[in-house]
DNA sequence: TTCTAGATTGGACAGGTGTCCAGTTATGTG
DNA sequence: CACATAACTGGACACCTGTCCAATCTAGAA
């Protein structure tokens, strides 16, 4: 689970870094994704923005990074359920619960996971990567490829879907149940 | 199909409206969806920017704007096909071909729906609808809704991938063939 | 202690976003 | 034709984004 952002850290930037997402979490949580400045995460984490750009390459960068890390804080659940549906659904819950615990963040990331920065398209890779993973543990070894990429789109629509207001982050476990469910039956 | 930007046309506007929403259209397809400015389209429409600023809220509004009147464009197609699958992937087809035909306006448009701007709210919600609207079409009347929302969250999710660029417009149609057939079994 | 090199800084820059406003222009009506 | 009003304008504004740079600071090695 790499923690590097832009460049490789002596332990003085480690300090500096996890200063300035700590600020950048924080002050997302106050005032969302839009009033949020980088000048005003580098002025919570007492940096300059000159340095705070040192190290995140974009507002986008920053948002993509925070959530990658707090994907990783259960990065090692392992699905339970008596079969796929119901792991599935393990998976579906958990993912939904993370982003409902901290809508900021959540609403911050589909509109910058879509950025065109370098920085962000590394990020974007991994983190799609690590739904594929969850998922595809969840079905488990033999799973129908087509079933594993309607779950994944699924998943990512109500992302969007999310992200635009039409359900909320709250919803979205009860609704990826039911789709879950529809989409493997006859699947089993 | 409505026509209404932010207010009520009288002719004078109606014929500058249009002026600039396909100013709007020309120089997104020329610059793209970031190097795109409100002042290049204004120009461009032969409007000053302050004139334009009183039609479109904002590019997301535009972008939205002109995605929603491309939409129309196909808005009274019949889905056909021998069953539901088929229908559905004739929707599909459909849909990612007219993405893939305007690569430009595919790329501006996810993240310009995600914007918190009032008048992209709006029209999101109509674009919502009119997808929500396709789908249903396609699977008839009986359908499960789990199964409907479940391939309208699949499009949206092919959406929010393409827009990263881990998709391309191109492959749409086929990625969604396989998918629809899987959602598809055992609900027919 | 001195020196070096990496880390950081204050401040300026160019470019963009969307808002505002007094003044001007164009159109329709009587 | 005169008048009223809607539509439009040029220009300025505040605020933001990310880049750049000479100067300063800091930590570690000799």
């Amino acid at each position: 689970m790499s923690n590097a952002p832009r460049q490789e850290l002596g332990s003085r930037r480690a300090g500096t870094v996890e200063r300035l997402f700590a600020a950048g979490a924080e002050e997302l949580d106050e005032v969302g994704h839009e009033a949020l400045t980088i000048r005003s995460v580098a002025g919570r984490a007492r940096v300059s923005p000159a340095t705070a750009y040192t190290y995140v390459a974009s507002k986008n960068h920053l948002f993509a990074e925070l959530f990658w890390r707090y994907l990783a804080e259960d990065a090692d659940h392992e699905p339970r359920g008596a079969d796929a549906v119901a792991r599935v659904q393990d998976v579906t819950r958990r993912l939904a619960a993370r982003l409902a615990a901290s809508p900021a963040l959540a609403a911050a990331v589909t509109p910058a996971l879509l950025s065109s920065d370098a920085d962000v398209a590394r990020l974007r890779l991994r983190i799609g990567g690590e739904f594929l993973d969850r998922f595809s543990r969840a079905l488990g070894e033999d799973a129908d490829p087509a079933v594993l990429e309607a779950l994944v789109l699924a998943f990512s629509g109500a992302l969007l879907q999310a992200g635009m207001g039409v359900m909320t982050y709250t919803d979205m476990g009860e609704r990826l149940d039911a789709v879950v469910a529809a989409i493997l039956e006859g699947h089993a």
